[in-house]
RNA sequence: CGGGGCGUGGCGCAGCCUGGUAGCGCUCCUGCUUUGGGAGCAGGAAGUCGGAGGUUCAAAUCCUCUCGCCCCGACCA
């Protein structure tokens, strides 16, 4: 490609409206601009990136034994009504009447046409597995876009639905998408984790996220530091196992005692007032769950978790209270609620088990009691585990010591089940001619998330350092004297050649200063540079850079091809 | 939806408090000089100051309403 009747235009300052480096230098790197929140245009050059990635995700896909179609992005909303997510899926749901006044949306994924289709053609056991896969346009009508490609209302998304006769195929299904992810982002050279996580609002019993490691991620992962367990934060189970029975006899129940605490209200003023510990008390929280209100126990310097509880509860929501609810609930504002005299279901954290004469609000302004034992005091309706793990705890596999760590979510598969077949009435004959629903699986990708994660990964203060893989280009020249007909009949020499060996090649003839050229090569980060100019020519030698790293070398013109060639290579080899 | 911030040539911003000729840097165009890390000089183009209403002799500036965008939170792949 010649930059000149190419279409990459770049910005030397950075855009107010970009907070984070991928989104900033996606826009002065020419690859994207913002048509309006949340929704872009993508240039040549991003959309060169896009394909790319496309294309690894194809190669991959297929590999696995998936195969390729193609469903709409309008959808009938009878389908959503079926599945019942018409409801469940919110306002995230894009939905606008047709003009026979019918309600449809646009596909935020395709569960409920992927189920509905193959419910038409698959009736035999003999029909299955089968691994439907699609790449298409997304649109999910987020409360907040934000940080360009990370959080889009309109996205490209690779979404793969497995079908299987038992669950055991469901399981081998599921195992080829782990590794297909696995090779896809390993390919696409990115530094990446499969973690443990949430199944939210696709739902199923199972999954896994795939974070690509950057300190700016939005979502906090563990990882143990021996075995091969990692999680999402809002998933990581926490270690509980029952302490031994204490025989010392100090477990002795003390009376019950209320303590005057004047404006006290927070764990870190209640504990200082009382000098105690955290340890020594039980937060209690107070949740609204799909029309009930529940009140939720846990230790004092634990955090809860809202996704386990929600999980716990087996409930589609859980909302923190307001202080109006609270106050009615309770009796008292926010700050002093406690377990004791609650009318309410009760569940509480495994900690808040081996807890014995500690410290919960009163239930009444200014008021906290002292002394408080389960059984005696309250009785808990419910144990589980409710709190988000801490560094402090272990790995709940092995027991050794975990860390923490930021990713981008850039591929989520998930074991469905059968929670649409069922629904849906997806069902096929078995062997003996049973009629069953078929289980299923599904897997997605974001493409232009990964994109911007691998940028987020991999910049300097220059610009982007893209993985050849996924580079837009593998490689620039840059002409420096453009009227120089050696420089620049040698330039087009090398240029000719690696394209003829089928290498994506930028070649910078523009008839600018060298400095420009220079920034933009660096800017948009094509992995090699090639540099041709009046100096080193006398020498009969070219200047190559590689993106990456800070030294350039010379080599001679006559082999330049040859070794820009193997240089491409070498960079590939180096990610597989 | 709650909190905060911002809308002024393509981009980044000043001007607003205290009303009175719409400005700066970059970009873009022309010419000359320059030419290995975002050149210099000279000339030039480009803005209904987000929109609507109001106050006023006079509004980018003050008031009211409204639309859009960004950030934090809630929420969510």
């Amino acid at each position: 490609m010649r930059y000149s009747k190419f279409f990459l235009p770049t910005h030397r300052e950075v855009p107010s409206e970009a907070e984070i480096i991928s989104h900033q230098l996606m826009l002065r790197a020419g690859l994207i601009r913002k048509l309006t929140s949340g929704i872009y245009n993508y240039l040549p050059a991003g959309l060169r990136s896009i394909r790319k990635v496309e294309k690894i995700v194809r190669e991959e896909m297929n590999r696995a034994g998936a195969i390729e179609l193609l469903m709409p992005a309008v959808q009938p909303a009878e389908l959503w009504q079926e599945s019942g997510r018409w409801e469940y899926y919110g306002r995230e749901l894009l939905r606008f009447k047709d003009r026979h006044n019918h309600d449809a949306c646009l596909g935020p994924t395709h569960e409920e046409v992927i189920t509905d289709l193959v419910r038409k053609e698959i009736h035999s056991y003999k029909q299955l597995p089968i691994n439907l896969y699609q790449i298409q346009t997304k649109f999910r009508d987020e409360i907040r876009p934000r940080f360009g490609m990370m959080r889009c209302r309109e996205f490209i998304m690779k979404d793969a639905y497995s079908f299987d006769a038992d669950e055991k195929g469901a399981e081998k299904s599921y195992e080829l998408m782990y590794e297909a992810y696995n090779n896809i982002f390993r390919r696409c050279g990115l530094e990446f984790r499969a973690v443990e996580a949430d199944t939210g609002s696709i739902g199923g019993s199972f999954s896994h996220e795939f974070m690509v490691l950057a300190k700016t991620g939005e979502d906090q992962i563990i990882n143990c530091s021996k075995c091969d367990y990692a999680a999402n934060l809002e998933k990581a189970e926490v270690k509980w196992e029952p302490s031994e029975p204490d025989t010392s006899g100090d477990d002795k129940m003390e009376p019950i005692e209320k303590v005057e605490t004047p404006n006290i209200k927070t764990v870190e003023e209640v504990t200082a007032f009382l000098s105690i510990s955290p340890e020594q008390l039980v937060k209690t929280l107070i949740f609204r769950s799909n029309g009930d209100v529940i009140a939720a126990l846990v230790r004092g310097d634990h955090e809860i978790n809202e996704i386990k509880l929600k999980n716990l509860l087996g409930t589609e929501q859980v909302e923190l209270a307001d202080s109006e609810l609270v106050t009615e609930i309770t009796g008292a504002p926010m700050g002093f609620a406690g377990p004791s005299g609650l009318k309410l279901k009760i569940v509480a954290d495994h900690a808040v088990k081996e807890m014995k004469n500690f410290v919960t609000g009163g239930n009444k302004q200014d008021l906290h009691l002292r002394n408080v034992n389960m059984e005696r005091d309250f009785q808990v309706d419910l144990f589980g585990d409710l709190r988000t793990i801490t560094p402090s705890d272990a790995c709940p596999r092995c027991g050794n010591g975990i860390s923490f760590g930021r990713g981008i979510e850039v591929g989520h598969i998930f074991k469905l089940g059968t929670k649409y077949s069922e629904t849906m009435d997806a069902l096929f004959l078995d062997q003996q001619g049973a009629e069953k629903p078929i289980i299923m699986g599904c897997y997605g990708i974001g493409v232009g998330r990964t994109v911007a994660a691998a940028i987020e990964q991999n910049h300097d203060d220059e610009g982007i350092i893209f993985p050849i893989p996924i580079a837009p280009f593998e490689v620039v020249i840059l002409p420096l004297q453009m009227h120089e007909t050696e420089v620049l009949e040698a330039a087009e020499k090398i240029y000719e050649e690696l394209s003829e060996e089928g290498l994506d090649v930028l070649i910078d003839d523009r008839d600018m200063r060298a400095g420009i050229k220079f920034k933009d090569a660096d800017l948009i980060g094509t992995p090699i540079r090639v540099t041709l100019g009046t100096r080193n020519l006398k020498t009969g030698q070219v200047e190559m850079k590689i993106r990456a790293e800070s030294e350039s070398l010379l080599i001679p013109l006559q082999d330049a091809s040859r070794v820009i060639k193997e240089k491409v290579k070498e960079l590939y080899d180096s990610i597989k």
